[in-house]
DNA sequence: CTGTACCTTGTAGTAAACTTCAGGGTTTAC
DNA sequence: GTAAACCCTGAAGTTTACTACAAGGTACAG
């Protein structure tokens, strides 16, 4: 009971069974407790697990910075306070960046929806480069 | 005078040679000038377009996507201001939804850097699931 | 005038992240 | 009790985004 198998946890988590085995065989996802019969057996804390890696993924995260992200906790008997830190940091700076070049990026298009009027006019004004510029 | 040859543009935009040729393959990039003997010739204007294009791939577009952000800008003679418009407000959310999420994702990290003392200890509360549960 | 560092095209190879296929067994609904 | 819907493994195929290679031409330094 609880238990959820790899087609429930793919709907929950808008995947599917091939990528989840997929992920299992690539290590972000562990091998999880079997049915007699050798079905898959998932908790809720797999879906947690799926999400995470999904929207990782949507950032721009290649499947092995997510592993080094999920490792964070994996590897917590394993690894020392100092380790965790300095890695969770150095991904915060990672991040930090991330996130000022999507703002520039931003600024940049809302630049353009500013000057574009919107119309049947030609969108000479309306150039992402020009925006950037600027820059 | 004022050209760049390709291995300049490459130097310039931290890439190669092959990735020029494979971005101008996939029209990423125009068909430029050439010199007398076949060599390509770039402008300050490539070196523009290329940056854009890396700083867009490391936020997780794909070249299919960049493809389409700089359409907004190449095709200015041909389409309305409404659809440009239309096309970079689309892109404005889905940058939006990058930004919220990366934030979220720095929100958890911070905790465990915060949560994590940095000594010897192990990492035991150290993990960026945990953070996450919260949300 | 020759070496070296460029450039050209075209084709083939690679790595990441799936996706599909083949050939099975299982569960459930009627 | 059988069909439909699910699950299994292992291997092969696909897409994206390069990357390397082969076989040559070009530019310039000494």
């Amino acid at each position: 009971m609880g238990y959820l198998r790899i087609g429930e946890l793919a709907k929950l988590t808008e995947t599917n069974n091939e990528t989840l085995r997929f992920y299992e065989s690539r290590g972000l996802l562990n091998e999880p407790r079997r049915s007699e019969s050798g079905y898959r057996l998932y908790t809720q804390a797999e879906v947690l697990r799926v999400h995470f890696i999904v929207r990782a993924k949507r950032m721009g995260f290649s499947l092995k910075e997510i592993d080094e992200l999920l490792s964070l906790s994996v590897d917590k008997e394993s690894s020392t306070c100092g380790e965790v830190k300095e890695l969770a940091e150095h991904k915060l700076q990672d991040i930090g960046k991330k996130i000022a070049e999507l703002n520039r990026m931003k600024d940049a298009l809302q630049q353009i929806t500013d000057a574009c009027c919107g119309g049947e006019e030609p969108a000479v004004h309306c150039t992402i480069l020009n925006a950037l510029d600027a820059e």
